[in-house]
DNA sequence: CGCTTTTGACCTGCGC
DNA sequence: GCGCAGGTCAAAAGCG
């Protein structure tokens, strides 16, 4: 049950930074030393979050190439899944596992609404105010998380999900507040916060946790067989092949080590939907979005650009 | 009227 | 065991 050193052992899975300047958000992969992100179920690593296990390879090199300034243990983390606890396990993984991982996210995402309570309710149910009764005998367990910083004016960025706020916190040593926010969809228990980072003001970190299982409710559905040009959004569905592609650009960029993260454009549209792709897939497929938008941030990193965005998407711009 | 945000209180985990 | 910090709840207020 000691969670501890696990812990310890947050693995990284990426965070992204967006900068955004009115409606551009641009993203990059920082370094994500300091953050917690990803806990001890993190076995999984960003693929897992993507819900990419096709990708494998290029994946896990990207991955550990953008760990690496997590330094030791979480680097492995992409790689290893296996002596996790095992609840570790539970969590959603892979796209394919999508219907099982639905299935058993739904478990585990049974929802801190309902958490745990059935048993506990009643009896708890009456102490203080009928407060919920958190379960007490088992460790409350967490959804994967994946962040990402933003480089914001705005605390809350439109994501394509709706979301309701259901608490704000005052965050040790920094003189932002943290917000917490919930997918308003019923059956869906993703969460995300929200806050400023404390060096770079500018700069919002947003953490997600858990998968939507669900489409964004502002965007159509993802297409994933189709063209890219059956619909504005439908670029979505074209990005799965990309990824490696793109994955080595971050090696690159890593290793170029230029800016401490590789500068990409990123949106975080519509990310994860448990369907077929997940969190940071779905969101890097929208990003896509972005990329097409005319903005002068995405161009300035045209060597990336090129190479993750389709060469007819730029033209088209 | 329904939904979202605000906010104080409470719960839980962890370090000392 | 105690205190702290993070996370969540839920009533009240705000808003369209």
């Amino acid at each position: 049950m000691e969670r501890k050193e696990a812990v310890k052992v947050e693995n990284f899975v990426g965070s992204p930074t967006f900068s955004s300047t009115t409606d551009h958000v641009q993203t990059s992969y920082p370094f994500m030393q300091g953050f917690d992100f990803v806990d001890d179920k993190s076995s999984l690593g960003f693929m897992e979050l993507l819900g990419v296990q096709d990708f494998s390879p290029s994946l896990l090199d990207m991955i550990q190439v953008q760990i690496p300034s997590v330094q030791t243990p979480s680097a492995q983390v992409a790689t290893e899944v296996v002596d996790s606890p095992p609840e570790v396990l539970n969590q959603p993984a892979t796209p394919n596992s999508s219907s099982i991982s639905s299935a058993s996210s739904e478990g585990l995402n049974d929802e801190p609404a309902n958490k745990g309570v059935d048993n506990e309710v009643e009896e708890q149910g009456k102490t203080k105010k009928e407060l919920k009764p958190k379960k007490t005998n088992q460790k409350r367990q967490r959804e994967p998380r994946f962040a990402f910083m933003t480089k914001s004016e705005v605390d809350h960025l439109e994501d394509g999900y709706r979301w309701r706020k259901y608490g704000q916190k005052a965050v040790k040593n920094s003189p932002f507040p943290r917000s917490y926010y919930r997918c308003t969809t019923a059956s869906c228990n993703v969460k995300k916060r929200v806050e400023r980072s404390f060096s770079d003001p500018s700069v919002v970190v947003t953490t997600y946790e858990g998968q939507h299982t669900h489409p964004s409710p502002v965007m159509p559905r993802p297409n994933f067989s189709g063209s890219a040009s059956d619909s504005g959004f439908s670029s979505t569905a074209a990005f799965a092949m990309p990824m490696q592609r793109r994955l080595s650009l971050y090696q690159q960029h890593q290793s170029q080590q230029q800016p401490p993260f590789p500068l990409v454009s990123l949106s975080p549209l519509g990310f994860g939907y448990n369907g077929n792709t997940t969190n940071a897939a779905s969101y890097l497929q929208h990003e896509k979005r972005f990329y097409t938008s005319p903005g002068s941030a995405l161009l300035k990193d045209h060597g990336l650009l090129q190479d993750l965005v389709p060469s007819h998407m730029l033209k088209e711009e």
